[in-house]
DNA sequence: ATATTTAAAGACCTTTTTATCTTTTTTTAT
DNA sequence: ATAAAAAAAGATAAAAAGGTCTTTAAATAT
């Protein structure tokens, strides 16, 4: 349901989340080692994330990524959109032109309430919220 | 949230429901015309879907697919597991090894409840129903 | 200033998904 | 029997997703 890449994505800025801040960054290597997702893939994750103003990095010594206090109240859907497109979650799930109510395919009234559903929680839950679940200390 | 090819499929057979039997066959030429979705292509799901008996075909002149009556009753989700195996929307969404309850991870009770009732509806959902819905004859 | 540390950028490779083409097999009509 | 119609099968190609490597740029410590 969600891509590699967004499932990446995730379990990195949790982590970063927990072990980050202005003064104290967390290296790619760090990061890499911890959510075990290949340095050079992540690193391409964690770019698109920097110019998209989710994180801020440092480069050189003691340099790094960290989440900004605004960052954390970033939504998944955002990252969603930063990383996959706006379109993602929002085409008919059979293709057609439009999607609307007064014209629904045979599945806009029942997968597409899920779509919906699944729309709306992306968009409700935020990283600063993530990283106050009970498991996402010990995840890595 | 569907793949391509299960939206192909899925057009395909709606299409298929309406105006095969077994005695009137519908051949892969209109199938894909009417579909719109490339003849070689289509023709590689159909096939797939003939050997594990959601259609049957038959070759030569007046030839073509049906849809058996069985095959009517065939949900969403058996649809899934042909083309693209038993694990779609089966794992953890941060590719954990285990997804349950007892040990969720930060997705699991939000985002997690949205797959779930994928799921369900898409096990609920048969062909038989989609041919009932209003627009399904004037999709194509 | 220089060397070291670290992220950024871009080129490159591999696998999977999507799509096409060609040949073979089966069935039917004549 | 023969020809035509149609699906089956398999080889191939293009595009996208996933993953790797190398070089460059920036920051810091010495
Ligand atoms: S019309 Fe198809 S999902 Fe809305
Ligand atoms: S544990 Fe991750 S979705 Fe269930």
């Amino acid at each position: 349901m969600l891509s590699n890449s967004l499932a990446y994505a995730i379990k990195a800025l949790i982590y970063i989340s927990h072990n980050s801040s202005e003064t104290e960054r967390i290296t790619l290597k760090e990061v890499s080692d911890s959510t075990e997702v290949p340095k050079p893939y992540i690193a391409k994750i964690l770019q698109d994330l920097v110019r998209n103003n989710v994180l801020h990095s440092i480069k050189g010594p003691n340099g790094g990524f960290y989440f900004s206090e605004e960052g954390l109240d970033i939504s998944l859907l955002q990252v969603v959109h930063i990383l996959e497109g706006p379109d993602k979650y929002n085409k008919c799930l059979l293709s057609l032109k439009d999607c609307n109510a007064s014209s629904p395919c045979p599945l806009h009234d029942n997968i597409g309430q899920v779509r919906v559903e699944l729309l709306k929680r992306l968009e409700q839950i935020t990283f600063r919220q993530l990283m106050q679940h009970k498991k996402s200390v010990d995840l890595f």
